[in-house]
Order: structure tokens, then sequence, then C-alpha cells
DNA sequence: TTGTAAGCGTTATCAC
DNA sequence: GTGATAACGCTTACAA
């Protein structure tokens, strides 16, 4: 049977005659130690195959080298390609990452963040499920630097990385408006998901802008597929009989297709389609839909950067907020001008 | 200005007039303690915001309640389906997961193996790049649980969660046979690659056995769109002249279809489709790739469940494998039979 | 440039 | 049931 007893940096020392300290400003290369004894620490080192404990290293230095990710659903390619850009951002300044699912529920959400504030994690990415006021509270408390993604928050204590969903929605409405449609129902998340909210906003200002008989109805529920497909047969068999569908995110917009293709309704023929967060390349082989497309990678990568910066202190100024334009991305989808 | 000092267990002891270890019993459940006391403490718990330092505790005893996810790439919807598994499990158990990104290297493997290392995780969830020798290594060094997820490594010290790769390719391959197929161009990973090596000697067989003037050629490359895209190119300019297309994966498969797009070339009329691992229902709104299909989710719950037991020594056996089936998924792009 | 000593915030161990 | 004490493995602060 094997010794299950776990190397120290005192065993480190004492193979290499020197005292623990030096191990472990030879480990972390911090302050000054003479080549002679880096190199017999380093030799030291490889031939016990000592590993260093972060738990105690970090209890003892306040640091944990470590961020949280929390998101409504990793399996969301926009959150998959954001979480990426995360990862990648963190990889370089040798963070690890963290990962959480809130599935839109603020209870998660406390729960996780209280869970990660235990581990002392050195900063959060939050993408805030509604207003996520326990969360922040306790974030606040805790004085752990946050980055807000995507989505906006009132008074937060918090740097946010964010897209214009109402720019983005306005290009969108007025396509739409220019192709000739005057009845546009649009599709959304629950009241309280900013991203929503701001784009039924900026449909509907393109839409009262060009045209003040333009009319739409707006139809809410999650965020999944099976929701857009929902929304979508209620929209096209009640008297409304829109010409255009606006969704405000990508699931949304699977679903609809998915619904309209069951129904034999022809996009976009019969209904135009436009919609909020392109798919990823690697996901689609014939790209065919309408979108305002976001950087997800970008603002991942932005916003750990921007974290970092707090963390390390070099920038202590007041909260800033990031906001990214969204592409106009066209497509078949939408079609040609309306005969 | 706030006072930056964090809560320790000790003021939770003060306020509440017990001893430290007291608050340390009720915060984890452990132990005897008079209701009583408990309301004391859980008072002054929340009178404070204390929220204990998991730093100092997994220090002391041994245990971090966190797993790692290392895989490829986590963009990529199978895996980040098997993460979603992974993340809903350990949630059950109350583990925390940090997941990391190898990109198929074996050197970036290695340092992100070291890193959890450090932190001391409870387990570790990986699917190997290639060989994977030197993480195997210090992961058996260490004793650190591990579940080999998705591909083949031999002696392991560790259990295993896959997929009968061979067998869902053998199935493909029968299929495509009895279809009428008798060039069939294989598009696979690297080699070294488990699954990519398992699907490639599966459809082989499957034609050898059916009809011995069968003929394939075998193109291997990353496992990208892009890469897909180019083998097909290949494939399809060459003399060889498949009917049909064998995908090792889904990126590839895409990346085929993208490239048969662009050459005019009909699926299946022209040419037949098949591959290994379905797009999330999600992901897809009209379902057309013919697919072995594997249960990501299934998959990641399984490898959690079965890391958690060894973990919590509720299982000291030897090392299993887990062998599931994959689904044989017919659709549009594998066609009729030819005529 | 190197070392000593103390302490980070918990929990294991053993006593009461 | 509850508590005192030491220990987990490292780094800060300071001394040499």
């Amino acid at each position: 049977m094997e010794k299950k007893k776990n190397l120290t940096i005192q065993d480190v020392a004492n193979l290499a005659e020197v005292a623990p300290i030096t191990v472990s400003r030879v480990v972390n290369g911090t302050g000054y130690v003479r080549q002679e004894l880096k190199d017999r620490v380093a030799k030291a080192i490889k031939e016990l195959g000592y590993v260093p404990n972060s738990l105690a290293s970090s209890l003892r230095s306040k640091k944990t080298q470590t961020l949280a990710l929390i998101l409504s659903d990793i399996t969301n390619p926009f959150f998959t390609t954001v979480a990426r850009g995360v990862q990648d951002a963190a990889d370089l300044a040798g963070f690890m990452v963290i990962a959480c699912n809130t599935d839109e529920d603020e209870k998660k959400e406390l729960k996780v963040v209280h869970m990660l504030a235990q581990r002392r994690v050195d900063g959060l990415l939050l993408v805030p499920a509604r207003a996520a006021k326990a969360s922040l509270e306790l974030i606040t408390r805790q004085h752990t630097p946050t980055v807000i993604l995507d989505r906006r928050v009132d008074n937060a204590a918090a740097d946010v990385v964010r897209c214009d969903s109402g720019e983005g929605a306005y290009q969108l409405g007025k396509l739409l408006v220019s192709l000739g449609h005057r009845r546009i129902a649009v599709l959304a998340g629950t009241e309280g998901i900013s991203t929503s909210d701001d784009r039924i906003v900026g449909v509907l200002r393109a839409m009262q802008e060009a045209h003040p008989a333009a009319e739409s109805v707006v139809y809410r529920g999650e965020l999944t597929p099976a929701s857009g497909s929902l929304l979508t047969r209620k929209a096209m068999q009640s008297s409304f009989n829109p010409t255009a569908l606006f969704t405000a995110n990508n699931f949304l917009a699977i679903g609809a297709l998915r619904a309209l293709g069951e129904m034999k309704r022809k996009v976009p023929e019969e209904v135009a389609l436009v919609g909020f967060d392109d798919l990823p390349p690697a996901l689609v082989s014939f790209p065919f839909l309408t979108v305002a497309s976001q950087p997800a990678y970008e603002m991942g990568k932005l916003a750990v950067e921007m974290l970092l910066r707090r963390i390390q202190g070099e920038y202590t100024g007041e909260y800033q907020e990031i906001l990214l334009p969204t592409e106009l991305i066209i497509r078949r989808s939408s079609g040609a001008a309306l005969s």
C-alpha cells in the first residue's frame, strides 16, 4: 500500500536543504533567490513530484486565482461561446473558471453565489437572472469584484459588458418595415430579463417611427425552442395574422422555425423571420436566419479583462459599462420586399 | 470606508456565546448540538452575514467539494451537453465543477491537470487528449479519483464511461451498404483519438462483411467543420468518387454538408451522408442527418455518479467500464436505396 | 539574499 | 453534547 501523505513544502525544503520560504519563492517566482538554490529546489521538486497545495496558499494569500461564470444555461450556444471567451482569457492570465447554471432562477443563482463566496473566488462574471437582487447584495457585502454580462441591472456595484439590444432590435425592425411588413409578432422572454425588454422596445420603436399604422403584438414566454414553437403557434393562429416574426433570442427563433415548418408556412415567402443572436458558424451548414448578432466570444473576453483589472487593482475608478454594437446580418429568412 | 476584514467562525462563536467548533457543527450538520444552541448560532450567522471560508475548511478536512471536467472544446454541442449532465449531477450532490478545454493538446491537458491537482479537486472527469500519458501519470501519483469520459485509454487507473463507437459505426456502415453504397469515404480525426479509430474500424468491418468488393478510403484531419469541408473536397475530387460519406463526429458532418452544398452536390441524391453524434434538438429546426447518437447528457451524469461513489468510498472495487450503446437515427441524409 | 516566527480560518482529536 | 488544543500547508512581516 502506498503512503497517502501528501508532500509539503517542508519536504522539498529538507531535500534541497533550504528553508520552506525559499521553496515558496522559487515556486512563485517572488523575491530574490540565488540561481544555485533555485536549481536545487527545482531538482527537489521534480524528484519528489511535489505539487503545491493551493488551498493553503490561498488561505494565507487571500487569492484563489479562480473566477466564476454564472449564466442561465451553458447549453445555449450564445453562452457557450461567451464561456469559451471567458475561459481563454482567464487561461492567459493563469486563472481557472468555475461555470454555473442558474436556469433563470434567482434562488438557484443566490445559492450558487453563496457557494462561490465560500470558495473565495477572486471575481464573478454574472449573467443576472432577472433583478438578481439577493445575489447582488451578497456580492456587494463580500466585496467580490464582479462584471455583469449581457444584461442590465439597476444600481449594481459592478462593471457591465453587454450589447446594445435596443439598437439591434431597432435595426431589425427597420428592416422589416422597409420590406413592407406592417403586422409583426414579437416573441420574447418573460418580463424582467433586460435583453428581452430592450429588444421589444427597439422593434416597436422602429415600427412606430416608420409607420404609425403598423401593428405588433408581443408574446412572452421562456427563452427555449419549445416556448418559441408555442408562441409562434399562438401568434399565427390568432386573428392578428402577422406577416413577420421577431424573436428575442436564438432558441426562440429555432422554435419558431420548427413550428412554422410544421404548420407548412414557408419562410420567408409566407412569413418573414428575424431574430437576435447568430448561431455559431460551426453549428450551421447553411446560414439562413437574418439576425442581430452579438460578439459573444469578445464579450466573454472583454469581461474577463475588465474583471482582472479590478482584481489586480489596476483600475479602481467608477463602475463602467461597455456597450457593444450588434451586427445586422441579412440572410434569406427576412425575405425580399413584400409584393 | 467599510472594514474589509472577513468574518470568521470565531466572530459567530462570540456572538452566539459558544465555541467555534459548535458553530462548525451547526454549519456542517455534523455531530450533536442542542436545538437551542443551533438556533443561537443560526441567528448569529444571519445577523453577521457570515460566509464560511471553504479554503480553510478544505485545507483541514481534505475535501473541496469540487470536481473538474477536462474536455477538448466546450464549444462542441456534444461536449456542452455532457457538461450540462455533469453540472446537474454535481449540483445535486453539492459539488461545483471547474471546466477546462484542452483543444486536443496533451501539453495543455497536463498543465490543466497540474493546476487542478494544486487545487486538490476531489475528482476528475477527463476526456483524454490522445494517450494523455503524462496527465494520467500525474493523476495516478496524486491518487485523484478519475473517470475517463467518451474515450478509451490503455491501462489507465480510472473508471471509464463511453459509448460503443465501433458498434455504432458498424450499424451506420451496414445501413449504407444496404442502401447499395460500395464506395464510401470515411472522414475522421487524427490517429490516437480512440473514438475516431474505433469508428473507422466499425464502418470498414460492416462494408467488408457485407460486400467484399466494397471500397473505402479514410481521410483524417482535425475534428472541426473547416477540416470536414477540406476532407470532403479532397474525397469528392479524388478519382475514388465516393457515393457516400461517413463522418466520425458532428463537426466533420457540418463541414461536409457545407462543402457539398458549395460544390452543388445534392444530399442524399448525389451523395449520402451519415455521421456520429446527433445535434441537440434545441439547435436544429429540421433534423436532417442520419446519425449514431450518443447519450451525451446521460454520459456526463453517469460519470459523475461513478466518480462520487469512488470519492465517497462507496465503491472501492476494480476499475469499471460503462459501455453505452449508440442509437441509430435514420433521417433524410442517408437517402433511400440507390437505383 | 535567506531565514524565523506567526498566523490565515477551519476541523480532527480527544477530553470533559 | 460541548469545548480546548493542535494541526492542515502555506505566505506575510520582519529580522539577519
